[in-house]
DNA sequence: CCTTGCATTCGAGCGCACTCGAAGACCGAG
DNA sequence: CTCGGTCTTCGAGTGCGCTCGAATGCAAGG
């Protein structure tokens, strides 16, 4: 039995602006928010863990559009939805991965460069893997 | 001894456009870019490496100011330009880092979540942490 | 009563990195 | 001579994701 968090409460514990926290619910982003009868948000700590996977997939390249696709399937209850929400991760997932590892790859690149401190071009050549 | 490449042709082998070469060029993201006697761009293999490297350092992240900012020092002979070059890939290569391990957080969740194929606040709590 | 905090709606602005298009010229090949 | 590809310069447009501010209102707490 929690006490409601204010949206000031929400935007401290998530690092995320009041601003924001709103534009986030206008467009659509949030899974739905309560107001207590004085109209104010009224979140509970599932809207902070809502918030915190929200910041994984954001940081993760997921675009606004498929988030907020995302969070309307969290209301629905169909097979069909269940479905999508599940692929919809799937392929963010998959996603994630080819990132990881062409990022991987950028940093063995630099690594080489850093270590090497010179240009490859003055590097001999060595036959190719 | 091989022939310049006009515009397109770096376009074709880079996979960017010949817009953007010239946007590039203008931004002052590229190495030195000679003509031949009609004034066309006279590319080089050279040219081809270097843009696949900015290819890398942009694809990693590195704003284009930065691109910038190394693309100048490697006109530089001066020991102070190498060492900022030095320290400009190094830096990007710890931002790759830590967004490697973002990202691999990230997914470690993601993996998660899809393999539980039900919302953790379905999953029974056990104490945490 | 007055201040504070949050509410709503609206629209503008920003930073980034392209991306496009137009206009007009050049120049060599067919 | 015409055509195609490139040149230059210019400015405007696009998409994304905020970010900010203004205006206006309400309700509780000091």
């Amino acid at each position: 039995m929690t006490e409601p968090l204010g949206i000031r409460e929400l935007a401290d514990r998530t690092g995320v602006s009041a601003h924001t926290l709103r534009y986030y619910e206008a467009a659509g982003l949030m899974i739905p928010v309560p107001r207590d009868r004085r109209r104010r948000r009224a979140y509970t700590e599932e809207h902070v863990r809502w918030v915190a996977f929200l910041l994984r997939l954001r940081d993760g390249g997921m675009r606004i559009a498929r988030v907020r696709e995302y969070a309307a399937l969290t209301r629905t209850r169909s097979q069909a939805g269940q479905r999508r929400r599940l692929a919809i991760l799937r392929a963010h997932r998959d996603e994630l991965c080819e990132r990881i590892a062409r990022l991987t790859d950028h940093l063995e690149v630099l690594e080489r460069k850093v270590a090497g401190g010179c240009a490859p071009d003055l590097v001999p050549k060595r036959s190719r893997r």
